[in-house]
RNA sequence: GGUGAGGUAGCCAAGUGGUUAGGCAACGGUUUGCAAAACCGUUAUACGCGGGUUCGAAUCCCGUCCUCACCUCCA
């Protein structure tokens, strides 16, 4: 296993850790997914990409890494949905699965090596629940003959550790629903026995289908085995998902140590400072953001905020009534402006026939300084805990040197300036992508970037190439003609398609902004 | 009530004892027919409030106010 310096904070105890790989030869790094009974809002996002973060950073330090992600494709609020729907639950998790997966995906996330689901370890699940059982952890519960098993928290000590929370304090929020018949409010179901007409499987306690809580511990026990890396998910699920995933596993392998090594959890997105979320109704879809924009700007933007604090998800109603997001449109600028970085730089690199120089002029060497220094800096701000915005300053600081040099390179003629700038450029070139692919950004070719943006833009504005085409056709014979009135004329109503006009020496070019 | 997170310049956001993090906006400049983009400069000796420790505190300690979240499904 290689060295690392990484820290993460752990919020089992509550501190910074350093992070000290379990000696198998491979990390596991369980993240919680979704429950697919709908499709996926930013927040569901973020909580995708922490893990993707982190999976990305621990690769490229040189650890081999078994990033395993679920799918809850059984679940209660998807019989429901899908009674409402009149579908088969199963076809709507299906139906859900694949809208995720095809989020997540567009948004940079390397899919995970196992995505297990819970239909596909009903077996498992059975397994674990036995095993509980007979430790005396869970018991079955018998009502108008159908069996249901449930998790006897009191038998478990180590209860609430994750969550800080005291059995007595719980007791007093705890409740039991109409339906079930459970020893102590606080034990939660294990196996949700049904009627042999409901959804379910057969089970040693009859039809039934598995609670909330146990596919996890099942899942993660199955792929990774006792005492995996790392175990992510939203904050949200510290209690009592989390608490009572410790439970379930930590109950079932008694003196086999931690269920997990780490606990990861990520903060909120939330909207007018409210946590986003299905049941207030506040949600906008990983799908909905890229209506209006690129993927790689949703992903800048929750990458801009460290990933345990709650981030901002804005959104504004134009008089026009659309609905833009300012701080995505922020990013995607970001986005844009670092690809043309990018571009300009390997531009300039083209021109390099020079192979590796050992001696630069003072005006060249601070360059080739930031793009030694730049991975190294990535790699530091990562190993602290995934400090992602610090990451991006180091990025930024990267893609302005860049420019610097373009800028230098374009008005002075100093021979050897221009001689060396090619070589420079190619390492400055080099370093923005290693820095980037880090974060998983910058993943495209820059012209596949802007041709792709260029389209979208152009479609929500109801535009077409041809009609700026034609405008900035109209402008040029104006100018060629001196009749600068006109062609400013013409550039205000450039401007009001949020075209941006740019006059070079060989001639002019435009793009349509975020 | 319990538990946790957070309050940093116009806005966003790093920073946990001592050198300008970074970004956005605005304004000034280089450039340009004029612009835009890019770069430079200014806005910025900012850290919720009140005490304390220290040569020195956004950072540590005590108190206090405010916001959010979890304690029921939630990423």
């Amino acid at each position: 296993m290689p060295e690392t310096s990484l820290k993460l904070f752990d919020s089992l105890t509550a501190q910074l850790q350093p992070f000290l790989a379990r000696p198998t030869g491979e990390v596991g790094v369980y993240c919680c997914g979704p429950t697919v009974y709908d499709v996926a809002h930013v927040g569901h996002a973020r909580a995708a990409l922490a893990p993707d973060i982190l999976v990305r950073h621990l690769r490229a330090e040189g650890y081999p890494v078994k990033y395993v992600r679920n799918i809850t494709d059984v679940d209660d609020k998807i019989l429901k949905r899908a009674a409402e729907n009149q579908e088969d639950p199963l076809a709507l998790s299906a139906r859900m699965t694949v809208l995720y997966q095809q989020d997540v995906h567009a948004l940079g996330c390397a899919p995970p090596d196992v995505e297990p689901k819970v239909s596909e370890h009903i077996g498992d699940i059975v397994q674990l629940i036995s095993r509980l059982i007979e430790r005396g952890a869970a018991y079955v519960v018998e009502e108008q003959g159908v069996r249901s098993v449930y998790y006897s928290v009191r038998a478990f000590p180590g209860y609430g550790k994750l969550s800080k929370r005291k059995i007595e304090e719980l007791q007093v929020g705890a409740r039991i629903e109409a339906n079930e018949t459970k020893r102590d409010p606080l034990d939660f179901a294990l196996w949700k026995g049904c009627a042999e007409t409901g959804w379910g499987w057969p089970s040693p306690w009859g039809k039934g289908r598995p609670g909330w809580h146990i596919e996890c511990s099942a899942m993660s026990e199955r792929h990774l085995g006792h005492g995996f890396d790392v175990h992510t998910g939203g904050m949200d699920l510290i209690f009592p998902h989390h608490e009572n995933e410790i439970a379930q596993s930590e109950g079932a392998f008694p003196g086999e140590g931690p269920f997990v090594r780490t606990w990861i959890h990520n903060g909120f997105v939330n909207v007018d400072k409210e946590k986003m979320a299905k049941s207030l109704g506040n949600f906008v879809t990983i799908r909905q953001v890229y209506e209006r924009n690129d993927p790689e700007a949703l992903r800048y933007f929750l990458l801009s905020v460290h990933y345990r604090g709650p981030i901002a998800f804005e959104t504004e109603k134009l008089p026009d009534e659309r609905v833009i997001f300012p701080g995505i449109i922020e990013a995607e600028r970001r986005v844009d402006y670092l690809y043309q970085t990018l571009a300009r730089l390997r531009a300039l690199a083209e021109s390099d026939k020079t192979g590796t120089i050992s001696t630069l002029p003072p005006s060249l060497a601070g360059y080739a300084t930031l793009a030694n220094e730049a991975v190294p800096r990535l790699r530091a701000a990562l190993d602290d805990d995934l400090n992602t915005p610090v990451a991006l300053s180091v990025i930024a600081e990267v893609a302005k040197a860049g420019n610097e040099l373009c800028d230098l390179v374009q008005r002075k003629k100093d021979t050897l300036l221009l001689k060396l700038s090619p070589y420079v450029a190619s390492r400055l070139a080099k370093a923005l992508v290693d820095v980037t692919e880090r974060l998983g950004l910058l993943q495209t070719m820059p012209a596949t970037y802007t041709q792709r943006t260029q389209l979208q833009r152009l479609a929500l504005r109801g535009l077409t190439a041809a009609a700026v085409d034609q405008k900035i056709a109209d402008r040029a014979a104006a100018r060629a003609a001196k009749d600068f009135a006109r062609a400013d004329a013409i550039r205000v109503e450039l401007t009001a398609w949020n075209v941006e006009v740019f006059d070079t020496p060989t001639g002019t070019s435009w793009r349509l902004l975020a």
